[in-house]
DNA sequence: CGTTCCTTTGAACATAGTCAATAAACGTGG
DNA sequence: CCACGTTTATTGACTATGTTCAAAGGAACG
């Protein structure tokens, strides 16, 4: 678990203490669960040891849109928040451990770093999704979204260059994409045809990670 | 400029002071240009004294995502972020004015949570927009933003009730919404036709409100 | 080993995009 | 203040992309 974080900042050992004695008090979600429910405030963020999450938006009419992914390794909410109740439900996709996010106490420079960065990378990922949803069409939406996913596992350690375990179904990922689950399979369909990805159950391989890139660069960014 | 600080926070003496002499270290901005620029990093956030601007991104073959608008008394960037650049460039949408953010310094808490409920409010838009993106029609996505719009206006003091004054061309919308100046152009008419909305030059009235809303609500947020 | 959930596929349909032409509004220089 | 050029708004006809509805085949799980 420790790995993102030392890979987003220069932890030194009063912070890996810290995350160590936090890692001691994990609490386990089954899956469908919500880990912060709809309405309620979250106390204090918290860490994503093992599972995948996402933060879930309902319109009356039961369309749902699933606001943003959370992986292994990454925070949940942040520190100095004002929000008298969260935005919007945390909702286990898989059965997942979490556990509080230590706060970053005195001497904890390298913790207070990388929630910092944890944060950035949560509004980057924000607005990337603002942009796949706008913008893009639908064989677009799923590579980017291929690519994001990709570079936050490898970010998350534990996989770099091994093809991605994706916990999801084409219903949720349709969700995540604003498509209809018919359609993702489709567009699955087409990847495969495309010889961009590869996919095996839950595994799925990119076979063309420049092509990928190439096909959903942003200007300067 | 003041009103919409004071109407998320309470300010004190101190608070009021700090926001007084910045205002007066204001500078303008022509429209279209950006007031930061691609790549940069914001050196400290700024306070949009007036006009209209917004976050961008560019696809590579041109497509134009509009990320978030900033409308007069809003706050462009955060303290305590960590990107060494700015995450999309920030263009004004009309002539613009700004001044820099005063540092919410010793006894000045009005100011810092001021800047606290900024930011919670951004993210809260910006989750609204990828809701809008992913799972709303065109017509539910105009009505949406609408509604959104109208209510940070209100936010922003001066107009309570009265018309908006949307200073936008049909193009830029769309670039927000997901869409094409055309169907942009289409909805509005409908909206018109369904009397929802009356639009006359660059000013808006929302004919409906609680109309609107309803349209548009989601479940438990 | 049956049930349920998930994936896959087809056919018909709806929504939004594209291309193009015209009208209206706006800005600028004379 | 008017004439001109440019930008923006409006409308129509056609096309493309994605949705809906439905059914069947597979995989997962008690």
């Amino acid at each position: 678990m420790v790995h993102r974080f030392t890979a987003i900042a220069a932890l030194h050992d009063r912070d890996l203490a810290a995350l160590d004695a936090a890692g001691r008090m994990a609490r386990h979600v089954a899956q469908r669960r919500e880990i912060v429910a709809e309405g309620t405030k979250l106390q204090q963020p918290l860490l994503l040891l093992d599972g995948w999450a996402c933060r879930t938006r309902l319109l009356a009419d039961g369309r749902r849109q699933i606001l943003q992914f959370v992986l292994p390794g990454e925070v949940i909410g942040n520190f100095g928040t004002s929000a008298l109740t969260t935005l919007a439900p945390v909702l286990a996709l898989t059965p997942i451990a979490v556990c509080p996010a230590p706060a970053p106490g005195a001497g904890m420079t390298g913790l207070a770093e990388a929630y910092a960065v944890s944060r950035d990378l949560e509004e980057r990922y924000l607005l990337r999704q603002i942009t796949r949803l706008g913008r893009m069409n639908a064989y677009e939406r799923m590579v980017d979204w291929l690519c994001e996913t990709d570079e936050r596992l490898n970010l998350s350690g534990l996989r770099d260059g091994a093809p991605m375990t994706v916990p999801l179904t084409q219903e949720i990922i349709a969700d995540a994409l604003g498509l209809t689950n018919v359609h993702v399979n489709r567009t699955l369909a087409a990847l495969r045809r495309d010889k961009l990805v590869q996919v095996e159950g839950k595994t799925i391989t990119l076979l063309d990670r420049n092509a990928c890139r190439a096909m959903v660069r942003t200007r300067g960014f």
